[in-house]
DNA sequence: CCGTCCTCCTGGCCGC
DNA sequence: TGCGGCCAGGAGGACG
């Protein structure tokens, strides 16, 4: 599941292929993918774009086009951009085909098809939502300890819930929410607003740190994800938590639990997270 | 405002 | 071996 550093990973990879091609061809295969506008509009105005960029807030890819407009992708569970060399052999699950010039197709892949893409821009006041409302980054000048403590004082919930909902913070998942929290020793359920100075300073710098990590790993790839080289990242084999349930922590050995928090599995360690 | 549950979806895994 | 059932979860919406 692409978060962050999976998400500027492929855009890391991706950048080199495509930047200052132009998309002749699309090829839509699973029409309700384009969250925006209809198919054909979609189709018609992409083809004869020269793609100049690819920019990235939290989990959100934006292709920027030469007319102005750009295309905003979002991955979600399963979705992937690959770059194969034309009439190749097709990807599994190819949902969606860019053709572009040079000889090259991008593809939009996903399993559970999930992902999004839309048209934005130009004329167009449409605006995605979910993007509009986005939090600071980690890493970012904006994700100071003084916005973190302000937002955690402010709100009263699980702290496992903060840290997914986007418009606090963008780009944590499960994966880097969970070792956030085992890095800064807190327990998912802990409540935002009964937090302590330190904890709240020891998870802002976890944040940091995981992201941080995440991103020089190239991302964490656990079951499906890869970068449009069809590369894998090597994040998994330093999680601390994530999908290490009954398996010993590696700080103190004793036994990872599971629970459900704000509907996702969440792993911890009993006697390290309080 | 917040939690819970549900929806979208399919590969993979478990148990019988 | 095969199959039913369950799990994985990003985001958004309904509901209490």
């Amino acid at each position: 599941m692409p978060e962050l550093p999976e998400v500027e990973q492929v855009r890391i990879s991706l950048l080199p292929h495509i930047k200052g091609k132009t998309i002749c061809k699309t090829e839509v295969r699973l029409p309700r993918m384009i969250k925006h506008p209809s198919v054909p509009e979609f189709m018609a105005g992409v083809e004869g774009k020269r793609v100049t960029d690819i920019t990235r807030k939290g989990k959100y890819l934006t292709l920027m086009l030469d007319d102005g407009r750009y295309i905003m992708v979002h991955l979600r569970m399963t979705g992937a951009l690959l770059i194969l060399p034309r009439d190749f052999q097709e990807p599994p699950f190819a949902k969606i085909r860019f053709s572009l010039t040079g000889g090259l197709d991008l593809w939009f892949t996903d399993i559970r098809t999930f992902g999004t893409l839309s048209l934005c821009g130009g004329n167009d006041p449409w605006q995605d939502k979910g993007y509009a409302g986005l939090g600071p980054e980690p890493l970012s000048q904006e994700f100071t300890e003084e916005y973190l403590k302000e937002k955690l004082k402010n709100s009263h919930q699980m702290i496992k819930s903060f840290l997914l909902d986007q418009h606090k913070i963008a780009g944590l998942g499960n994966i880097y929410a969970d070792e956030a929290l085992a890095m800064a020793g807190i327990r998912p359920t802990r409540f935002t607003d009964k937090l302590t100075r330190m904890q709240m300073r020891a998870l802002h710098e976890a944040v940091n740190l995981v992201i941080a990590q995440g991103l020089k790993n190239h991302g964490t790839t656990f079951r499906n994800y890869q970068d449009a080289d069809g590369h894998m990242g090597n994040n998994k084999d330093f999680l601390m938590v994530y999908g290490r349930k009954g398996m010993p922590c590696k700080t103190c050995g004793t036994a990872l639990k599971q629970i459900k928090v704000a509907g996702r599995g969440s792993v911890y360690c009993p006697h390290c997270q309080k």
